[in-house]
RNA sequence: AGAGAGGUGGCCGAGUGGUCGAAGGCGCACGACUGGAACUCGUGUAUGGGGCAACUCAUCGAGGGUUCGAAUCCCUUCCUCUCUGCCA
C-alpha cells in the first residue's frame, strides 16, 4: 500500500508518480478526500470516545462514594448516541478508503523509464551470442514430441487445458533445474525454506495479490485459503505482521514452490507447447531488507540470475521494465528474458522486482531501528522460472536430429 | 472428524465487571558497584492512530453483543493442546 500520508502532503507529486504507471488522477483525487475525511471524522470521534471515558470512571467513582448518578447517566446516555452515529460513519468511510487504497498500485521509483507498455521497456545488455545453427532449429513442443518429454495431451486429461505432464529424461531434468537453482542461491547467502503451497486470504492481500487479482488465483472452494501464485507470497509473509531487528537484516530466502495462475487474461496467449501453463515450477528469491541495503541487493539478485543462465550457458539479455509494464506491487522491475532460437525470440524468465515499502505497509513487516520501528524493504525475484528454463534448453540444446544435449553444469544433478 | 481444555506484553504467568495497557517473574537495555566480569541494586522495556507537546484514542486471538463501564459476561469464528477416530 502506499503511503497516505505522503499522498496526502505531496499530492501533486504523487500524482505524476502514479501517472507514470496509468493511474488517472480521479481516483487519486478520490482517495485524497477519503483520507481527509476519515481523518476529520476520527478526531471528533476520538474527543467524544475521551469524554465518555472520562464520564464512565467518574460514574464508577460517584457509585463508589453512594452519590445519585441519574444526571450523569442521562449525559452519558446522549454522548453514546454520539459516539455510535459518528463510529457508524468511520467505519464507512474506513471500509471506503481501504478498498481503494488496496487497489492503488505502488509509486514507481523515479529512476523508472517512462512508457506505456513492454515495448517501451529498455534493453540493458546481452549475455551470451546466441548459438549460430547450421539447421532449421526447432520450437520446444516439437522436440516434446520427438523425445516423447512433454505429453500435453494426458496433462489436459488429468486435470484441463494449459496443464501437461513431464516425462522420463524431462521430469529428470526438471528436478535437477531445481537443485541446481537452489544451490545457485544458497552459494549466495539465500537460506532454502520450504513453505506452504496454499496460503490464506491475508498473506496474498500482503504480497498484493488481493484484492485486485484474485480472479487469477485458484481458491479453495469453501475456504478463504488459495494456491500460491508464487512463492513470493509465502517467503515474503513469512514475516507478515512481525518486527525483526536490525541485527537481523536483511533476511535473504529461496524456496522451490510450484505456482499456480489461472491466466484469466491471457486467452489466446501461448496457447501451444509449455511456455504458459496453469501450474508451473519456479525457484525464487526474497529479500527482506533496511531500506538502506535493497538498491544493493536487488543489483546482487539480478546479477545472480544472470549469472545462472550464464552457468547454462543460455543467451540472455537483460531488460529495464518502463512505467506502464511495471507489476502492480512493484517499484522497479528488471526481467531477463532468455533466447528461445525455435521462437527466434527473447522471452522472459526471471523478474525481478524491489516492492520498497508497498508490500511492508500491506503486511506490517517492520524492523526495530533504535527503538523506532520502520517499514522494511521487501524484494523478490525468480531464479529461476523452471518449465521455461527446460524449454530454453531443449531450444538452445537441440541437435539437428531432434535429440537434446544436456549442459554441463546440470550433469551431475541427472 | 467427534469429545474436552485453553488462547493475556519478547517469554512465563496473575487477573472473573470500574482505580487494568494490564501484578509478579524471566529475558533485554541503560546506569551504579568492579581492574574487568558475575552477583547485587536502581531505572526503563508492547503495537497502531491523532497532536509540536502535555496528552489522547484503539488493541488482552478475531468479529459482534450486553453494560454508564468488558481482559473479565453472552454469541460467532479462528487457532493451539489432550483423548478418540483416520492417515503419509
Amino acid at each position: 500500500m502506499i503511503d497516505l500520508k505522503y499522498l496526502q502532503k505531496n499530492f501533486d507529486e504523487a500524482s505524476v508518480k502514479l501517472a507514470k504507471k496509468g493511474v488517472d488522477g480521479e481516483t487519486l483525487e478520490e482517495l485524497k478526500t477519503l483520507f481527509a475525511n476519515l481523518k476529520e471524522v476520527n478526531s471528533t470521534l476520538e474527543v467524544s470516545k475521551a469524554e465518555q471515558n472520562k464520564m464512565s470512571k467518574l460514574f464508577g467513582q460517584y457509585k463508589r462514594e453512594g452519590k445519585d448518578v441519574a444526571e450523569l447517566k442521562a449525559k452519558v446516555d446522549a454522548n453514546k448516541e454520539i459516539i455510535s452515529t459518528l463510529q457508524t460513519k468511520a467505519n464507512v468511510a474506513n471500509v471506503a478508503l481501504q478498498n481503494i487504497a488496496l487497489a492503488m498500485p505502488n509509486f514507481p521509483d523515479d529512476s523508472v523509464p517512462h512508457g506505456a507498455d513492454e515495448s517501451d521497456n529498455i534493453e540493458l545488455k546481452r549475455v551470451m551470442k546466441p548459438r549460430v545453427f547450421d539447421f532449421e532449429p526447432k520450437e520446444h513442443w516439437a522436440l516434446a514430441e520427438m523425445n516423447g518429454w512433454i505429453d500435453f495431451e494426458r496433462g489436459v486429461k488429468l486435470a484441463k487445458s494449459r496443464f501437461s505432464v513431464l516425462r522420463g529424461d524431462a521430469a529428470r531434468m526438471e528436478r535437477a533445474l531445481i537443485n541446481f537453482f537452489l544451490d545457485c542461491n544458497a552459494k549466495k547467502g539465500f537460506e532454502e525454506v520450504c513453505v506452504p503451497f496454499i496460503n490464506n486470504a491475508s498473506m496474498l492481500q500482503g504480497t498484493g495479490q488481493l484484492p485486485k487479482f484474485g480472479d487469477d488465483l485458484f481458491k479453495i472452494e469453501g475456504e478463504e485459503l488459495y494456491l500460491i501464485p508464487t512463492a513470493e507470497v509465502p517467503l515474503t509473509n513469512l514475516y507478515n505482521d512481525e518486527i525483526l531487528t536490525a541485527k537481523e537484516l536483511p533476511i535473504l530466502l529461496t524456496g522451490y514452490t510450484p505456482c499456480f495462475r489461472k491466466e484469466a487474461g491471457s486467452a489466446g496467449r501461448d496457447t501451444r507447447g509449455m511456455i504458459r501453463q496453469h501450474q508451473f515450477d519456479k525457484v525464487e528469491m526474497v529479500a527482506i531488507a533496511n531500506p538502506n541495503q535493497s538498491a544493493e541487493i536487488f543489483k546482487m539478485m539480478v546479477e545472480n540470475a544472470s549469472d545462472i543462465l550464464t552457468q547454462l550457458g543460455l543467451p540472455h539479455r537483460v531488460v529495464e521494465l518502463c512505467g506502464g509494464d511495471l507489476g502492480f506491487s512493484a517499484a522497479m522491475t528488471i526481467d531477463l528474458e532468455v533466447w528461445l532460437p525455435g521462437q527466434n525470440k527473447y522471452r522472459e524468465i526471471s523478474s525481478i522486482s524491489n516492492t520498497k515499502e508497498f508490500q511492508a505497509r500491506r503486511a506490517k513487516i517492520r524492523f526495530k531501528d533504535n527503538k523506532k520501528n520502520s517499514l522494511v524493504h521487501t524484494l523478490n525475484g525468480s531464479a529461476l522460472a523452471v518449465g521455461r528454463t527446460l524449454v530454453a534448453i531443449m531450444e538452445n540444446y537441440q541437435n539437428s536430429d531432434g535429440s537434446i544435449n544436456t549442459p554441463e553444469v546440470l550433469k551431475k544433478y541427472m
